[in-house]
DNA sequence: TTGAAAGCGCTAACAA
DNA sequence: TTGTTAGCGCTTTCAA
């Protein structure tokens, strides 16, 4: 391993000149061609700071933790997670995910966490749900992550459902659908009243009247397949706004045993919660992107500006990134989410 | 932050008994009242070893990588990681997992890795592949998870395909079908191979002889439905065996356009890669679950083993823990995987 | 059976 | 503009 001491060595300078050059804090305190000659033996021994060691005297060790409960029970975390690591690894961070779900303890994994000296943390619940912060995390510098906070005091950033579910419905309105169904959801959710909302608002815009016999509310089970089936029979909609992918299933089976195709006779957009299911309806199936990787990006970098305590555009971006990569080829949709602000408690 | 030399101070005695004790390593040492005396003060202050400083000493921080292409795009990873996790926090280690699709650049990511000092790496590739190691691994003890080492010098946890494709076939067998097809992937995997031939087992068991009119290799687009919408006509199976959800789709769309339900006229096992899907079509849709958790613990613990230098069964579980937690009850299947034990090359 | 002391790689105050 | 020095919390000889 290459340390300071080695390339203090070879240049003939001390531990302390190659700690600022290394840090880049040599500007008008190393002379230029010094720390020139210092970068370029770095560089050519191939020396890594050793952040176990910074840490030491720092406090910091350039980690953050992302906590989560979902990561084997859905596909919504794998894109949160590469958001959040693709801006952490941007701006010099390690991201430690710990999932609680499967009888991992959430305080234990928080407690490795905090040992291990995570400088701030993630805290995730998919769907945005409303939730408490533990503890153990009351200390450090937290952004949530598609949750909402109960007591109103931590950052969070969520999905914009209710421009989901304009844009969802704007694309079947779009396509010439007449009648155009929304299938949704019927546990209480946060994203259920904003797409429904999202969807109202588009049918208005286009001079449509709402019809409430248009718009159901389903389980994912048994029943539900009888409610989309009536649907169909009762309404004949020509367009489906669905909730979820499970949602579209439904439809998709109705369409099905009535010789219908979808995407010819009837037009589907779902919300994309789990990718595997529109590739395999695949071009039928329009689907709306939820932004993910998105969240997870501008989360991680949210809390690192908090652990920096400087403002969000203010932070270190390399050069040769832009700060947000495009959204990913294969996603049809730009849809957004929001960044919402609110008062920290900083670390001790 | 408690440290160990307030401990010392609050017991009286030095430091480095402190550490001993501490560590486990008191035993004839110190003496049994002052070591139980520091252990009482140590809890009552809520003392936590600070992994970095000791890793500065030592050259070991307990932490574990785990790299993955496919966190974001495949649900297979989710328990994987779980599973690694939990064996991980289980033997005191801390996992640390890096995600490389999505832009991320893999080097990097285990460069970073590196710097943070990881005792050891997890190298996934989903579905069994064949693969070699980056050179950056080369000189860490690696166990390869759902992978097959082209070299054949890493030990690497595999799913027993063979056993898979056996237990969704008898089961089919069992549920009385007499006409049982096989909808594999026409992409070459190992996986095809094992559960192929483990299909064919199940069927000379019981005495059946094997048609290969009812066996269908398809790609995950069009012309599937069409192959699969063929087998329905012209060989009338009233069971089918799917490599996947994917394919499980298509035998669903063939069955409701012909007025068929799944579970009553028809019989369908599926193997669960994608876990949405067996939620959604259930109860109708059996499935055999892959055994991604297990391939997860067991990869975790052998690379500890390896860390630690001592048999996979000689590692300190905690006492209150089974090694093995029972599998996840909603899998409705005991599949196996296999740890396959190779020559590996050591930690410099 | 215990403690003093050195040092892991790094940062930061202070002196020169 | 640079170097000296003192530690961060811990482990590990080596002496006592």
């Amino acid at each position: 391993m290459v340390t300071m001491k080695e390339i203090a060595k070879r240049t003939g300078v001390s531990i302390s000149t190659v700690s600022l050059v290394m840090n880049h804090r040599d500007a008008g305190r190393v002379k230029p061609a010094i720390a020139a000659h210092v970068r370029e033996v770095a560089e050519e021994l191939g020396y890594q700071v050793n952040p176990m060691a910074s840490s030491l005297r720092t406090n910091r060790t350039r980690t953050i933790g992302f906590i989560s409960e979902e990561v084997a029970t859905t596909p919504y975390a794998g894109g949160m997670i590469l958001g959040a690591q693709s801006a952490a690894s941007q701006l010099g961070y390690l991201l430690i995910t710990v999932s609680t779900d499967g009888g991992m303890d959430e305080g234990e994994e928080i407690d490795a966490l905090n040992r291990y000296g995570a400088d701030g943390f993630l805290y995730a619940k998919m769907s945005n749900r409303v939730t408490g912060l533990p503890d153990r995390l009351k200390h450090s510098p937290v952004v949530l992550v598609d949750a909402t906070d109960a007591d109103g005091t931590i950052p969070s950033i969520e999905p914009d459902e209710y421009r989901i579910g304009y844009d969802a419905t704007k694309r079947l309105v779009d396509a010439g659908c007449e009648r155009i169904a929304y299938v949704g959801c019927s546990e209480p959710m946060i994203a259920q009243e904003g797409r429904l909302a999202g969807y109202r608002a588009a049918l208005e815009e286009a001079g449509r009247k709402i019809d409430d016999r248009l718009i159901i509310s389903v389980l994912n089970n048994g029943p539900a397949l009888e409610a989309v089936s009536d649907l169909f029979d009762w309404e004949r909609p020509d367009g489906f706004f669905c909730f979820n992918d499970a949602r579209a299933w439904y439809v998709y089976e109705c369409a099905a045993r009535r010789g219908l195709t979808i995407g010819r006779d009837v037009s589907v957009v779902g919300v994309d919660n789990h990718r595997v299911f529109a590739e395999t309806f695949s071009p039928q199936l329009t689907t709306v992107a939820l932004p993910h990787f998105e969240m997870g990006y501008w989360a991680a970098a949210k809390v690192i500006s908090m652990i920096e305590q400087r403002p969000l555009d203010d932070l270190q971006w390399p050069e040769t990134t832009a700060p947000m990569p495009p959204l990913d080829a294969e996603i049809p949709a730009k849809v957004h989410c929001t960044l919402i602000e609110k008062e920290s408690v900083r670390k001790a």
